[in-house]
DNA sequence: CCATTATGGAACATTCATGTTCCATTCTGA
DNA sequence: TCAGAATGGAACATGAATGTTCCATAATGG
């Protein structure tokens, strides 16, 4: 959906054009996910481009940050809906998620920093269709007695919005191994980090 | 420690200006929370003072900054301390040290979000010994048996923040009730969101 | 009640990110 | 190879936040 209508755009304009647009949005997520005041020219440097390409593409910051907003929504929202939440078990679905999220986890970074921003996104355009489909699966998960039932949904997904991210940071650092962090935050999300005994 | 320097620190100045210091700190941590570039004019406006007033505490808006980023993790440190992480069962004391983290959760907030702050501190000045007693109850639970001994001192530690920050906003959106926050917390830290079967 | 302390606000200078224009240069694709 | 597309960079205008100064007023405390 989001990311037919990203592909008719982007084809609607050159290869090249298409390209320059994609590393301004992808060095705004990582730069703005850093330090969100971080100035246009730090951004453009980021993306090798030139200050006044940045304006050519995008006519205000605000336009510009906008556009990285519905850019990560798109990214995250693909990759859920990738993830297929509806099809299997519940546990395994909640596994696909989790490794899906990780491997999107700097989109997350900087929509985690961009709570105002959520807001300035036009609700009409963004049926959230992925959002929805993630508090399905949770529910689905609680009736089917696989999560814990005497939680909401909503406490369910910000954990895991806040564990995905703390996995993702801890990867981005070294502190966890490349290849770990959906292990470990599934672990986690599962088990918590008590023993018992 | 911390709040002995900062007590000697207070009582140098007359009692007027610690408690003017003390609000526009207090209003710059809660508006900066929510709004990293927020102007000096609008948190001299939250502390209901005047902007020339700030400016005869802080010279810089940097130094204002820092003050506030010191001044938060004083506050969480002394929490901390207070939680006695030495004394008793490890578990216990860990539930003690979440229920102080939630109700500091406004400066835990502020701080979250200012990651490139916190490497602005003098390290020097901030032996960290909060820092340090919550990774050595950490440790300590993990040789007790009782927390998750596959998993480094630093995952611990990192997701006990996120789900204590993501609990003290659940908190504040009302989405847990405000006795509860710290129930929820410590049962998902310590089962997971997985029931089992 | 008075001297001192603390504050508010206006007025002003300064700095800096932003946004725009223009032109020379490089790149792309036929 | 050549025309059009795309870019980079300099130069400039603008606006907003910042920082400073000054003075009148209010609060504090002895």
């Amino acid at each position: 959906m989001t990311s037919t209508s990203a592909e008719s755009t982007a084809s609607a304009e050159s290869p090249t054009r298409s390209r320059t647009r994609r590393a301004i949005l992808t060095a705004a997520a990582t730069v703005l996910a850093r330090n969100r005041s971080a100035t246009l020219a730090e951004i453009a440097e980021a993306a090798a481009v030139g200050r006044t390409t940045v304006h050519r593409y995008f006519a205000d910051r605000d336009e510009l940050i906008k556009a990285t907003v519905a850019d990560s929504i798109t990214a995250i929202g693909d990759s859920i809906l990738d993830a297929r939440l509806e099809e299997g078990p519940a546990r395994e679905a909640m596994h696909r998620l989790i490794t899906a999220m990780v491997d999107t986890y700097e989109h997350m970074m900087f929509l985690w920093g961009e709570p105002a921003m959520l807001e300035l996104i036009d609700p009409a355009d963004n049926p959230d269709i992925a959002d929805r489909s993630v508090r399905e699966l949770i529910a689905r998960g609680q009736a089917e007695g696989v999560f814990d039932p005497d939680v909401s949904v909503d406490w369910i997904q910000q954990t895991l919005w806040a564990l995905t991210y703390t996995g993702g940071e801890a990867g981005a650092k070294g502190e966890l191994p490349r290849h770990g962090v959906a292990a470990t935050v599934i672990r986690t999300f599962e088990r918590g980090l008590y023993r018992g005994n």
